[in-house]
DNA sequence: ACTTATGATTCACG
DNA sequence: CGTGAATCATAAGT
């Protein structure tokens, strides 16, 4: 801005002026005289010192005054913008034609395509109205100073880093630990909210610092040699370099997107496994309860506290057991035994404890049903030659190892939830594990 | 290197 | 909405 300001001050002022601006004038006159040419000089000589003082001094006002009056006033001031234009302008002139910034242009569509920025959402057009209004409701001519200058573009500046701020302490909230869906999609609005928020404010910052130059401008053209196109090309110049700050403002925020994303890919990616105390706490649930392996909603709210984990993965630990308990019955017996006669153990050690989960209803004798089912091979063979070892696991072998006295839910153990996986678990096919078809990012959400 | 175990995600269903 | 089923991606085991 500042150079625009000594721009104007500078290169409009007289060094080559003597040489052109005379003679065209004089062309005009028919008898140039040497009185003339005198109070041409003198009058170059005023605007020289106005230009080297400071505008804001009392005095300048009446020497501005003086300057406006004077009769040759507007022939000198037609033939200075003319010469500025035809020197300055037009050098700046060619290269002025803006080719909507491909950079910008990628930061927009990203903006939009992750919903950050979107004609939809309001936030923006709204704050866009009010700066308008706010702009067009701006200082009608009070003479606008430097200082109002340099304090609205420190008040820009600041503005934009209050919100990069804020971007670093939206992403500093987020490590530590894991994302969940929801918090992905709460920090994204989030991120809108900010990014909208400033976006509206730099809006009205652009258009208010815009009308104050322009006002600026429009009265200085009074005594200075201002063309509206001059003052048009300062918009455009103001436009520019508001154009940077708009672009560090979508560049963060993509950036902040970016990071937000990547961290909530990670976050899915990474598996980690449970504390074996936690899979321990989980599978003496699961055992205990094995007739009906769905644990409420507190249960679970238990569970994942005494884990160590959240509510959501004790549901996803219970499905995915469930679900390959069901798929591989033997092995799993096994473990059944095992969690069995540790509770029994448990159970006999301390009569009174109430301690673990949630008290196991060691009920009464259906225990064979889950722990006699074993045939003896292994899950990886019974699963491939089918039919017949379904049958063979359905009826009680009874070889088992213990007869432990622990056990779920006597009442519907015979039919519970996994009744029918007995008949028919390992139907058909031997391949159901992973019949995977290894298709890489198809339905992964790709950065 | 290959296989298995396991936590998480996705999709369809009721 | 919670669940089952399939699947993915990584950890862990060989």
């Amino acid at each position: 801005m500042e150079d625009g300001q000594r721009m104007y001050s500078q290169q409009g002022g007289l060094t080559n002026m003597s040489g052109n601006v005379l003679p065209q004038y004089n062309m005009g006159q028919d008898e140039p005289s040497d009185q003339r040419k005198q109070e041409i000089g003198d009058i170059l000589q005023q605007i020289m010192t106005i230009t080297d003082q400071s505008l804001d001094e009392a005095q300048a006002r009446c020497r501005k005054h003086t300057l406006n009056c004077h009769r040759m006033k507007p022939a000198l001031f037609s033939v200075l913008c003319e010469i500025k234009e035809k020197t300055v302008l037009s050098i700046r002139n060619s290269q002025e034609e803006e080719p909507p910034d491909p950079q910008l242009m990628r930061l927009d569509n990203m903006l939009i395509a992750e919903g950050v920025a979107g004609p939809e959402k309001g936030g923006g057009s709204s704050a866009a109205a009010n700066a308008t209004a706010a702009a067009s409701g701006g200082q009608p001519d009070s003479a606008i100073e430097h200082s109002d200058y340099r304090a609205k573009l420190a008040q820009i500046r600041q503005i934009y880093h209050t919100e990069l701020e804020k971007y670093e302490q939206d992403l500093d909230l987020s490590d530590g630990s894991e994302i969940k869906n929801s918090d992905y999609e709460a920090k994204l609005a989030q991120i809108r909210q900010v990014y909208q928020t400033e976006y509206g404010k730099y809006e009205q910052a652009c258009n208010e610092f815009t009308t104050h130059v322009v006002n600026l401008l429009r009265e200085q053209s009074r005594t200075r040699p201002i063309a509206p196109k001059e003052i048009e090309r300062m918009v455009t110049i103001i436009r520019k370099k508001f154009a940077a700050i708009e672009m560090q403002l979508k560049q963060s925020t993509c950036e902040a997107v970016m990071i937000l994303r990547s961290r909530f890919l990670d976050a899915r990616r990474k598996r980690r496994n449970f504390s074996k105390q936690a899979t321990e706490l989980l599978n003496e649930y699961f055992y205990s309860h094995l007739s009906n392996p769905y644990p409420s909603e507190e249960a679970k709210e238990e569970l994942a506290r005494k884990c160590g984990i959240t509510v959501s993965q004790v549901s996803n630990w219970f499905g995915n057991k469930r679900i390959r308990y069901k798929k591989n019955i033997n092995k799993a017996q096994e473990e059944a035994n095992m969690y069995a006669a540790k509770t029994a153990a448990a159970a006999a050690a301390n009569v009174g404890s109430e301690g673990g989960a949630a008290g196991y209803n060691v009920g009464g004798g259906q225990a064979g049903m889950y722990m006699n089912l074993n045939g003896g091979d292994n899950y990886q063979s019974s699963d491939n030659s089918v039919g017949d070892n379904v049958q063979n696991q359905i009826t009680p072998h009874s070889r088992s190892q213990n007869g432990s006295p622990h056990d779920p839910k006597p009442e519907d153990s015979t039919d519970s939830w996994c009744a029918g996986a007995f008949m028919q678990g390992l139907d058909g096919d031997g391949d159901n594990y992973d019949g995977s078809s290894d298709e890489p990012g198809l339905k992964r959400p790709k950065i």
